[in-house]
DNA sequence: AGTATGACCAACG
DNA sequence: CCGTTGGCCATAC
C-alpha cells in the first residue's frame, strides 16, 4: 500500500497525546465550549495548553471535529482564524445558541464544559464511588 | 540530536 | 487596563 511516505509516520502515528485532545474535542456538546487549558488539564498535563492548540492545528481537515468549541482561557475565538475568518466560528457558536459577551468573545459562564465531567459521565459512576469512600 | 515553533497561560510593569 | 515577557510541553524540520 502507497502509504503517503513522510506523511505516513506523522499522519497515521500522530502521538496518543493528539489523539486523546481530538477524542475530547470530539465529546464537546453542542452549545458549550472548553479551554485549551481546560482540555489540557483533563489529560493531566495541565501544562500542555499550548501542545493543544497545536492537535487542532494539524487536525485533519475530514474530521468532523468541532474545534470551533474550543477558545482560550478567556472566552476568546483564539482560532478564529484558522477557519479563514474569526467570523466564520463565531457563526458557527451562534449557531448552536453558545452566548456572547463580545463580537469574539463567547461567555464561559454560561456554556464552558469540562471534559472531566463529561468523561466522569462516561467512565459511570466508578469514581464517584470512590470518592463516596472519602 | 538540537533548534524552532505554536489555535496558550500566567506573571509583570 | 493593556502590552510585553517568560515558561511550558509536545511536535516539526
Amino acid at each position: 500500500m502507497g502509504r503517503s511516505g513522510r506523511a505516513a509516520q506523522t499522519d497515521t502515528a500522530r502521538s496518543a497525546y493528539f489523539d486523546r485532545v481530538f477524542a475530547i474535542v470530539a465529546a464537546i456538546p453542542p452549545g458549550r465550549v472548553t479551554t485549551y487549558g481546560t482540555i489540557a488539564r483533563a489529560l493531566g498535563t495541565p501544562r500542555s495548553a499550548r501542545v493543544v492548540g497545536w492537535a487542532l492545528n494539524v487536525a485533519p481537515e475530514g474530521a468532523a471535529l468541532p474545534c470551533h468549541r474550543v477558545v482560550d482561557r478567556d472566552g476568546n475565538l483564539s482560532g478564529g482564524w484558522h477557519f479563514g475568518h474569526p467570523d466564520i466560528m463565531a457563526n458557527r457558536l451562534r449557531d448552536e445558541d453558545v452566548p456572547f459577551v463580545a463580537p469574539y468573545r463567547v461567555d464561559l459562564a454560561s456554556c464552558l464544559w469540562d471534559p472531566a465531567e463529561g468523561l466522569v459521565d462516561a467512565l459511570g459512576a466508578e469514581r464517584e464511588r470512590d470518592e463516596q469512600g472519602e
